[in-house]
DNA sequence: CGTGGACCTTAAAGTTGCTTTAAAGTCAAC
DNA sequence: GTTGACTTTAAAGCAACTTTAAGGTCCACG
């Protein structure tokens, strides 16, 4: 039996954040003393350490509870867990697609100025500015 | 003299953005007509242009604001300028490593796991319930 | 017994960058 | 004069938390 203190070092989480999973329901209403206080045992931590790494990859929320939902129901093919996690993967890869993008464009940016000039003949202050610019 | 909706169309973002910006101090209160209506000028929707491109860079409204404001003191050195934009390189570097990391580790996970069984013997979900896994 | 400090509780607001909604006023045409 | 397309505002919604404020609880020390 642990204080919400002892399962958020334990589990490496902020207080804030064990009882706002609570709230959003990733994990289960705590159990509680009769001062009100929540109290955990193993169990639940366990339960909080895999929405921890769950969420550690990317996944949202809501994508966690699909997750645990399937945890908890071993019989269920595991189809859905695989079409989660591709889901998961495309959605990493295009973010890095997208910033790589940016980056190029970035530094493109940085070539167009070296720091020795006013403002006013900044290539990138122009670069911005012009609607010819990409 | 144009509308919002032409200003939007115009500068490609909707309406509720402009006003946004508006509220938000990246642009400067709209003139109005007697009619309680905003009125753009040709200016106006440069600087929305503006605004727009830097955010496409990803560029914080925070940051696009002090851009705006060293865009408007040509006098002064371009040094912030090149700072806010080498900022923004590290961040964006820092994110895409990020993400490639993740990307390596759900593309390990995803060879935890072929699809044929039952949830109870998923490769993944053990991964994410294991203490140990990574 | 009391008091100080460390713990716990909740609801609500703050964060970022918008979008969406609701309720309402305006304008132009038919 | 009314329809329909425009405009306005304030406020709420989204994601995933964190922070704050105001308040109970617990324990040990004197």
């Amino acid at each position: 039996m642990f204080t919400i203190a002892e399962a958020a070092r334990r589990a490496a989480c902020p207080q804030s954040t064990i009882r706002y999973y609570e709230r959003a329901g990733v994990l289960p209403p705590a159990r509680r003393g009769d001062n009100g206080y929540r109290y955990f045992e193993a169990d639940d931590i366990e339960r909080l350490a895999f929405v921890n790494r769950a969420r550690e990859l990317g996944f949202s929320i809501a994508s966690v509870r699909d997750l645990l939902r399937l945890a908890d129901h071993p019989q269920q093919p595991c189809e859905a867990v695989d079409t989660l996690l591709d889901e998961q993967v495309r959605s990493v890869r295009q973010r890095i697609a997208k910033l790589q993008a940016l980056e190029t464009r970035l530094a493109h940016l940085q070539r167009a100025c070296d720091g020795e000039h006013p403002v006013h003949e900044c290539g990138i202050l122009a670069a911005l500015s012009d609607t010819d610019a990409a």
